[in-house]
DNA sequence: AAATCCAGTTCGAAATTTTGTAACTTGTGT
DNA sequence: ACACAAGTTACAAAATTTCGAACTGGATTT
């Protein structure tokens, strides 16, 4: 392996986690040559990956970073990155597959697979539903800011759309409140009769969810009891797309 | 300089460029031995630097660059990097400087050199104004997004604080166009009788105007179209520290 | 004001590391 | 199934980095 390589990306690590260094700091907690360190940072300075307060003379990371990240931020499509996955998903369950985002009011779904089954669902990509009685909706909408969630709540009209919809405010307050236990929303026909899903969380590199994916059964083929079953690789599905979207830790 | 690792910031830099390149693109358009390469995407592929979709194989900028993006964002601290600046805007000057930034709905400010004539003017960090008869206020408002604008506009009352106050809507448009035009704004004893301002926009790494830097001026010392001489040097200081939060391009 | 100390910087010979050829493997398309 | 292109590995040659040492400059002490 290049040590040239090395030693720079362990410098990098070192001022990741200390807001500025000197020389000396570096040099005093890596076993690198100080001359070594030097030349290195003078580089690295040359090209935007570290800076230096003109002040203190202490360094730190450069802006450089913040500049690629801007392009990688840009550059990242949630479809293409979440689309083998959710193939996967479809694949294991036999059932529908939904990607979902949130354009503030309502759940939006952007991305679809089909069960391989006859009777399919009902739901094109593109299409809205509401948040209050959906799993996908509820499982972005639990992991929001608290001011959010309950300006929110504030607006939700619960129009019961099946004899399950939750229409009480504080129980659907408590259904939140699980969801964020659980790591999953579920939906027991409230949306659809005859329709359950379970649904996971999905963050970006800004550590907000903004994002859900979800399995869809028809009742009559799979209970919510057994659909309840695939929650494990649902949430770690998710899990994998939010790494891929840069979220961390 | 370490070849090493500027090939390293070469081959990251057409990264940069590029959405998804192999191995052989590199190797076409930089002068660089393809093993060469081959070992270095190896190495930053496991750091984090590099990755690889695992699908078409190709490779992109890692996802350790957003998480180190992150930590310089929050380690960002717009006072610390702006006092020098201010300092050296009021020794050119010597009349008051204000770092301004808006929280929604007025001016805040955060931070103020006073000028060493022995008139002061009364203000104060922590402070907030209205946005509308401020120079740094219209300074900031004007760059913001269209629908910002016009939803703060809708919510100004343009209360007359001084015989020169804008009051009019349209007049106050006009006047935001045209500081989009000049880069700065002004504010002729809008705010207070007998001091005149001029501010000019800070932007951060998001490239949005998040700031405003300041000269007032009491008239009786500086008229406004001598505090104007001083317009290019407070741009100039303005830009610089939008560079230093990490304002690209 | 001189002296001391500490961090940062530069230099060059020694030597380790990178380099790049070449051979091999994998994968893709015909 | 073959051919071709891209990707991967190994190794000896060589060029680069390394690191000790010496120097500079700034801060602190005597």
């Amino acid at each position: 392996m290049p040590q040239t390589l090395v030693k720079f990306f362990k410098i990098i690590e070192l001022l990741e986690s200390s807001s500025e260094l000197r020389l000396k700091d570096i040099d005093d907690r890596l076993d690198i040559d100080k001359s070594t360190i030097h030349r290195f940072l003078k580089t690295s300075l040359k090209y935007g990956f570290v800076r230096m307060n003109p002040v203190s003379k202490k360094y730190s990371l450069g802006l450089k970073f913040l500049n690629i990240a801007t392009k990688i931020i840009d550059s990242i499509d949630i479809r293409n990155i979440s689309h083998q996955h959710l193939l996967e998903l479809g694949e294991i369950s036999n059932e529908t597959i939904h990607l979902t985002t949130f354009d503030g009011k309502r759940v939006v779904y952007i991305d679809k697979i089909e069960s391989r089954e006859p009777i399919r669902m009902y739901s094109r990509i593109g299409n809205i539903a509401p948040i209050n009685c959906t799993a996908a909706g509820k499982a972005i909408l639990a992991f929001q800011e608290d001011g959010i969630v309950n300006s929110i709540i504030e607006k939700l009209d619960f129009i019961p759309l099946t004899k399950n919809t939750i229409t009480d405010k504080e129980k659907f307050i408590e259904a939140l409140e699980d969801i964020r236990q659980k790591g999953f929303a579920v939906d027991d026909s409230e949306h659809e009769e005859d329709i359950c899903c379970i649904a996971a969380p999905i963050r970006d590199y800004s550590k907000e969810v903004k994002y859900a994916v979800s399995i869809s059964a028809i009742k009559s083929r799979m209970e919510l009891s057994k659909l309840i079953t695939f929650k494990d690789i649902l949430v770690d599905k998710a899990d994998n797309i939010s790494k891929e979207l840069g979220y961390m830790k």
